[in-house]
This record gives structure tokens, sequence and C-alpha cells, in this order.
DNA sequence: CAATTTATGTGAAAGGAGTCACAAAATTGA
DNA sequence: TCAATTTTGTGACTCCTTTCACATAAATTG
């Protein structure tokens, strides 16, 4: 296990494989090749052990891994081993809908406080839904509020005009993680991250091969 | 412009571009050179003019692009020139979301119908919001409605046990791309495309990058 | 109108990422 | 215990993407 730049795509694919195999773990799945592993993620055998490789030997030859024990490990190299504490900022419709999405309180992102400009009008609509609220406070008090909560990522939900604005913010309070959804290009400073999800920029991908 | 195979990296800047080019064209800029629109996507000069040549000679030597023309043009490349129509499968809290999403409406992206299990409880949830609401039809008459409306294009947002039936039925409806945001993997035959879209996939990277 | 400037388009080089193929290691069964 | 079987881990190869560097072409200036 000698050092080496791990590629984006690795990273994706782990992740790929992280769900996979809390699927077979549900099922009851003990042992898994790197055959079946990767037919079930759609990908090349080789592909799955090159990936491991780059983080260190997981498997038994001639048996293959065990999926209890492999899932702990790529949960360990993605940092999902621990819970990740987010607040979102914007809460529009994407925004409020992400505040009771169901995936991310299955895996270990959590959102433990919500940022928006007019927070009263928006607390009664986010406590409509079940589940426990999220308290939303006004904008000018993320850098407090963060600190307080500890919070590591900032999930921007606002229209794109206020999206680098917000990022500052959120640089300003120390949160060094930022997902972005506003369908604009963010910048950051060194030492903090930005992914972005732009759903048209997928969309534009899809339109393109449908037309070619 | 001889045919070649063009990189999926290459249409996802495409789409960097367009919307760059877009605001340039709303500020007024008539003119701009491929350092410049590489600097405001955050990418090399050299790979902007590259990722153009694939489709043809779009500047002029000494100068640069024009604006409007040059945005004419990719648009006109990945397809986004003419108007989609799209389903929604799944009106809960992320779907009705995306029914009410702007940034669809202000592309070319249009949602002409929605289904689910329980459509009468959904409608009224829909109508709630501004804007003209979207039908909401039971999910077993998706291929009626999407041939009579023309769909092209399908939105997953079901619970992820519910993705795969739902893509079958729209492959069974001849709707022949897919916008998938149930995180599990779901196949198509030949012919038909499914694009991803995993908030949690993105997360992980997110934390994985944070983590080391 | 020639010299200078600017910025494109593209061949060549460099750099990554994915696949193949096989030696190494573990297990099974006789 | 040893041969046969299975499946990993990985070096080598191939393929694809990005970057570099420069010839080419348009515009501008004196």
């Amino acid at each position: 296990m000698k050092y080496q730049k791990i590629p984006e795509a690795t990273i994706r694919r782990l992740s790929r494989y992280s769900r996979c195999l809390e699927e077979m773990n549900e099922n009851g799945e003990k042992v898994v090749s790197s055959a079946q592993l990767a037919k079930k993620c759609i990908v090349n055998a080789a592909q799955v052990r090159k990936d491991l490789a780059y983080f260190g030997e997981f498997g038994i030859r001639g048996v293959g891994y065990y999926v209890k024990d492999l899932h702990n490990n790529i949960k360990k190299i993605l940092g999902s081993d621990k819970e990740w504490r987010m607040a979102l900022i914007g809460v529009g419709n994407l925004g409020s809908s992400l505040l009771s999405y169901k995936d991310f309180l299955k895996q270990n992102y959590k959102i433990v406080a919500a940022f928006d400009i007019d927070p009263p009008k928006v607390i009664g609509r986010v406590s409509e839904k079940l589940g426990k609220p999220v308290e939303v406070f006004h904008i000018n008090r993320i850098k407090e509020v963060a600190k307080e909560r500890r919070i590591e990522i900032g999930l921007i939900t606002t229209p794109p005009s206020e999206a680098q604005g917000v990022a500052n913010m959120l640089v300003e309070a120390e949160v060094r993680g930022i997902l972005n959804f506003a369908p604009v290009q963010v910048t950051v400073p060194e030492g903090f991250v930005v992914k972005d999800v732009f759903f048209t920029t997928v969309l534009d991908n899809l339109a393109y091969l449908l037309s070619n």
C-alpha cells in the first residue's frame, strides 16, 4: 500500500460498492468475489480490485471479500464511518425537500441547522413535514451557529445569484465542505472543497445523447 | 470537422460554457476569447478550443468567439435548442420540489406530466405551489399518457425500491431518456439512456476529501 | 502595406485511467 | 499431502484526455 494520487472516479465507485455491500449485508450474504460485486455495480472486476488496491489488501485469494468487513473498510476510507453535521442554506422548494430527504438520514449525513433570509416564514413550512423539524435561523447567524453546532458541510440551495455570497459566509465560518445545488460556479480558497449537483447539466448530457 | 467519439467530459463542459455564455450575453458582452471563457469556467484555454474543435470552427483567429453565435452553436450541439418534454414519476418530497424547480423552466426542460401511486392525495399538494400545476396521473397510465404527451425524458423520484420497476415502465412507454434520482442503479436496454443524480454519492466524495 | 499583435485550431507529448493476463495465495477434495 | 480449483493483487499494455506549443489567420497600427 504505497501512496498514490487516487482518481476521483475511484472514490465515486467506492461509494457505489458501499451501497451494494450494504444491500448484500442486509440480505445476509457473507462473502463476495470481485466479479460478483463488479457485476452488481456494472463495472469491470479488475477495476474493483484495483480500486481497493489503492487502500490495502482486503480480500482473500481463492475466496473473495467478507461483505461486512469490506463494507466497514470502505466506509472508513470514504470517511462515512462518522456522522457528518451539515447546514442547509436557502429553505425554498429544493431546500425544504432536502430537509426531509430520507436517504441522508439513512446514511450518516445529518442536517442540524438551516438558514434563510426570511426564517419565520419558513419555519412553519418545514414543521409541517413529519419527523423532527430542523431549526431555521436567519442567514446572518451562519458563523455563530456553525461554530456552536460544529457544522462541517454546507448545502447551498439558494437562488444562483446568492450562491457565491453564501459560499463566502461558509468559508468565513470555516465550514470546509460545500455541496452546491445552485446552478452557478462558486469558488473557495485553498483548503475548502466545493462539489456541485447540477440537475440541468445532467439533463443537457441526456439531451445530447438522445439527439445523437 | 471529421467524426470522432466525443468524451463525456467534453459534453459536461459544453454545458458549463453554455451557462457562462448565456450570462455574458445577458451582460451585453459581444466577443469572448477562449482564455476568458476558460477562466470563467475554471478550465484550461486549450481545453475550450479542443472541446469546440470536435464540432467545428466557431472562432475567428485574432478575435475570439462571438458570444451569441457560440452560445447558439453549443445549444444546437447539446440538443438544448429544442424544448424537451419530461415526465416526473414519484411525487414525494423531492418530486414535488422539482415540479416547481425554476431552473428547469428557465432552461428548455419542461415537466408536462407527473405520476404517482396515489395521485388524488398528491394533486392538492402540488397545486398549493404557485405557477400552473402539473397534472398528476396514476402510475399505471404512464404508457398511455407518455405517448399522448410525447414524453421524451422521465425523472425517477420514487423510493429506491420502486426505481427499476418505473424504469421498466418508461422503457415500455418508449421514453428513451431517464434521469434517475433514486439512489440505486437501474438498467435499461440498448438504445435507452440513464443518467444518475445521487446526492449521497457526491456527499461521500466530499466526506472523503474532507477526511484526507 | 508591411510589421505587429492577438488569438484560433491542431499535431505532438504527457499524463491518467481502465483492462488484460498471470503469478501468488488460499481452499477443497481425494 | 498433493493436485486441482478458485480468486486475489498487480505489472504491463492500451486507450483516452488534457496540456503544450506553434503554425496559421485575422485585425490593427504606423
